[in-house]
DNA sequence: AGGCAGGCTTTTA
DNA sequence: TAAAAGCCTGCC
């Protein structure tokens, strides 16, 4: 493998920690570093420090994706510096500690169905569902490595999917889930421009009119397909931060607009220090 | 109306 | 055996 492009960026990231944050699954440990696939795209990316990343694409590929992908253009620094050490010390922890994480910018589609499968299962497990997803019904594209790699499928491909195959990818009471979601996007029932231009609000109650779309995938979805940083997403491990580290409850409020993104950092820090 | 219990596929620890 | 980036249905 050859990394043509290096790029110093002006705030750190840690590939490490995007890849433990869950929000991506399709990213595997390649050379010391990442194999990313993004739409009919890939990626072999690794860093010699926090400033510093080399990737295997071009410079005009890198301008035109990867740099808008890793959400480059953000300023997290900023961002983080609003969290007051006095007033919210596990969250300043936190930010702290994850330094590094960023938000990517996904496809929403795959984002849609990615969120669906993670209900009720473990990291490993929702990967494998969505590889097999892809190596049974994505588009075979040329990889960056001379190689090639599956693209997450599209509706079509999605709906399109004989029973079987579907049955496969072990997405037990998912699949009937997922099935549907394909064909409402395939059919154009379900519009995902028209879903863009909702408010945050309306957005989510749209996704969550989908079956097998509740209060916490909508909010993911939100946050990892469509970079709204403010939906903020409950699971069983923020329930257990919200609990237990904020008895008197969190300051939603004051945090808005960027709710979810120190979700994230919540989530990695109180996750890794459990485990 | 809004909250709660139980069930759900499969994998992982 | 329980838990896992939860949601749906039925019941009260």
């Amino acid at each position: 493998m050859t990394y043509g492009t290096k790029v110093r960026i002006h705030e750190p990231i840690s590939l490490q920690k995007i890849a433990d944050s869950g929000q991506c699954f399709r990213w595997t440990k390649a050379d010391r570093g990442f194999h990313i696939p993004h739409g009919e795209k890939d990626l072999f990316i690794r860093q010699s420090d926090p400033f510093t990343l080399e990737m295997s694409c071009t410079e005009e590929e890198y301008e035109s994706v990867w740099h808008d992908y890793f959400d480059l253009d953000t300023d997290y620094g900023e961002i983080c510096a609003r969290v007051s050490e006095e007033a919210d010390p596990f969250l300043y922890e936190a930010i702290c500690r994850q330094r590094g994480i960023r938000i990517l910018k996904q496809s929403l589609w795959e984002m849609l169905i990615t969120s669906i499968i993670t209900q009720n299962r473990n990291i490993p497990a929702i990967q494998k569902s969505v590889e097999l997803l892809s190596e049974k019904a994505g588009t075979q594209c040329e990889s960056a490595c001379g190689g090639s790699f599956f693209a997450f499928p599209t509706p079509a491909q999605l709906a399109d999917m004989p029973e079987q195959d579907l049955q496969e990818c072990r997405l037990g009471y998912r699949t009937e889930y997922v099935r549907l979601a394909a064909q409402k996007a395939a059919s154009g029932e379900l519009n995902l421009a028209e879903l863009t231009a909702l408010p945050d609000k309306e957005c989510a109650n749209r996704l969550i009119s989908l079956k097998g779309i509740g209060e916490k995938v909508a909010a993911c979805i939100l946050l990892f397909g469509m970079h709204r940083l403010d939906a903020f997403p409950i699971d069983v491990w923020m329930k257990r931060v919200l609990e237990n580290e904020y008895p008197n409850g969190y300051p939603k409020a004051a945090y808005s607009p960027y709710n979810g993104l120190y979700q994230q950092y919540m989530f990695a820090y109180y996750r890794e220090r459990k485990s």
